[in-house]
DNA sequence: TGCGATTAAATCGTGTCAGACCTAATCTCA
DNA sequence: TGAGATTAGGTCTGACACGATTTAATCGCA
């Protein structure tokens, strides 16, 4: 190891790129949609359990309150979900799907069939990857 | 298949995640040099090689001048770099190390140490989890 | 030679992200 | 009960990231 450091030995950069080509990758698919990609991050979230408090969906999507509220308000203002505080601790807030932020869920099969095939073919390896990264994940959240 | 998509399904979001965190491992030990995670691939770029032209860069980087330029202008004005319109085609910027950007260098071979330990123990499966992220990148860039 | 096409950065607007801080509501326990 | 601690969101600032557009320099070819 007697070489300098490139971009391409780092697992980081690889991940980065990765993360940016996927990115763009799902950009002109959700744009019809009116979605960015954080957004459609949040439908899933919201498809899989609804009325969740924004700390919760931060839990699941690694992000924080200074990150969600503008982009909650961004998909209130779009009609996709509703903002309501919890009448029984008016601290939390509740986010709900309307019928738009529901109906959008039709569109995610054919979605991910699209972003599967740019993957490549072999989906059991796609798989493993995506447990790898999992674990890998796991590791760093224990620091 | 016949239940719900979940963020935990999607290899998307897997990259998604691990990017956040490896973005936050690094913000910690990248912090007292005064840099920032993209301002430090950046600095790996040009360790390898140094005098590279904007779009050079981001070719690699897989970022655009949007993003790159006002990204440089800061690294300038810390002082790790200095941008410089090429004599022989004033259109293009040469950007070039500084002896303070240079000797940034020196603290890299710690700090991936740092981000390995942090990652786990087996490098060889670090190793080829980043080679799998290389085939699933290119992949992805043939579309 | 000169004019349209191309190329390289820069700029603009919008949307994430994160750290630091603020405000309001709730909890806790003496 | 009531003061301090905790919790949940919100705000502010700065830094990416990207699509679209602009500006300046260069190229290509009649």
């Amino acid at each position: 190891m007697d070489r300098s450091l490139t971009t391409d030995d780092l697992l980081c950069f690889s991940v980065y790129a990765v993360n940016h080509a996927i990115s763009r990758l799902y950009r002109p698919l959700l744009a019809p949609l009116g979605l960015t990609y954080p957004q459609y991050l949040v439908l899933v979230a919201l498809w899989d359990r609804d009325q969740r408090r924004v700390n919760d969906l931060g839990a699941e999507l690694q992000l924080d309150s200074n990150t969600l509220t503008p982009l909650l308000k961004r998909m209130e203002a779009a009609g996709l979900v509703t903002r309501q505080r919890n009448p029984e601790d008016e601290r939390s807030l509740i986010v709900t799907l309307t019928a738009k932020g529901r109906d959008l869920q039709s569109h995610a099969g054919a979605l991910t069939t699209c972003v599967q095939d740019a993957m490549g073919e072999d989906l059991d390896e796609l798989a493993a990857l995506r447990d790898r990264l999992h674990a890998l994940r796991d590791r760093l959240e224990q620091q």
